[in-house]
DNA sequence: GTTCGTCGTCTCACTGGTGAGTATACTTTA
DNA sequence: TAAAGTATACTCACCAGTGAGACGACGAAC
């Protein structure tokens, strides 16, 4: 049945991403998958062909999943440049708080696989940091910066470090950081007013 | 005999560097390492107790090459910040240029390992990390930097996300991004003049 | 409306291979 | 000869992926 079909599939997508983000792609079994989805591995490979297409697949959740995340945190904020920025990061900082925080998953996972450039999951970060990027910079050249491209570019730079070292210390002090550097960096980048 | 026993150990950990920077260390084998360093794997247990004990000895060793690769690259500029950092990201660029780069290992390693804090080679890229971003802020107030440490913070904030878009991206681009972003967060951090 | 065959979905049990780590014995050198 | 260092050959657990078939729903035949 299609229904039950579809279900047993986000079942094991589920699973596949709770144990992908807390433990990266090579450290997780197919086996600890299907465990976690409650099925047999052989039920697993009737819905993927392979490890590497449930990677695929996950991420391609995650990404409209975060993309959707993005659009909720500034999407309503109405002021400039700085602003959308500020918001930015502070929803960063909370997110970061969370219990199960281990960053973003997408950089560890092309972090992980530094030396695959063609693995799926590497060519689905680069898609998603990509496209926020590209959002970013939407947003910023809305709200009246001046080199919208290139201040989304320096943004992402920042939200990326901050994301890592927050990591590696242990210390959201690097986001709090990371957003005054954007926010310095917005107003070089700004005409004087 | 001590001299051999060194010279195996460091044939063991040069090996274990080569494959542990391309392919992080849950990929690695110590049957990889052993056959890389032209030793069996019993030998390999005769220098280290376990795998992590040979992944902490490579990273204690490619810090101390950092700290002075990182010396060697900034010791002898002479300007103000400006200058140290235009010098800092113009060798990072070089450095990311040559064809075996695939970022910071420190950072990889953490990514990977995420959910381990307490993992040797978490604990040696927190060490290392907090090592160079120390070194920084001497050097930014050596050269006459307001609040070098709150620089400094930054600044390796900027690297870090330049390091993990570089190679998500395969785009030297962000490192220069990071570079202006650096000089315009040290502009406005110093008193106009 | 009951039997039958088919299809989508799922499980059990398995293969061939690789993982970390080790017991034991041989070699070299002081 | 005693100790350090290396090798052969192994244990046991786990891995990605598969072969063969079981279960239940559903339409067709009668």
């Amino acid at each position: 049945m299609t229904i039950q079909r579809a279900d047993t599939k986000q079942k094991i997508l589920r699973a596949a991403y709770e144990l992908f983000y807390r433990q990266g792609i090579s450290r997780v079994s197919v086996d600890a998958i299907a465990a976690r989805a409650g099925v047999t591995k052989r039920t697993v490979y009737y819905h993927f062909a392979s490890k590497d297409e449930i990677a695929g697949g996950v991420l391609d959740v995650q990404h409209l999943l975060l993309m959707q995340q993005f659009e909720g945190w500034v999407g309503g904020v109405s002021g400039g440049v700085t602003e959308i920025l500020s918001a930015l990061f502070d929803k960063l900082e909370a997110w970061s708080e969370r219990p199960d925080w281990l960053g973003s998953g997408f950089s560890r996972i092309a972090a992980e696989l530094a030396d695959m450039p063609g693995h799926p999951a590497r060519q689905a970060a680069k898609r998603h940091k990509g496209a926020v990027e590209a959002w970013l910079a939407e947003r910023l050249g809305d709200a009246g910066a001046m080199a919208p491209e290139q201040l989304a570019r320096q943004v992402m730079v920042l939200i990326e470090g901050a994301m890592g070292l927050a990591l590696i210390h242990n210390d959201r002090g690097y986001i709090t950081a990371a957003g005054h550097a954007a926010r310095s960096v917005a107003q070089v980048n700004t005409p004087t007013g």
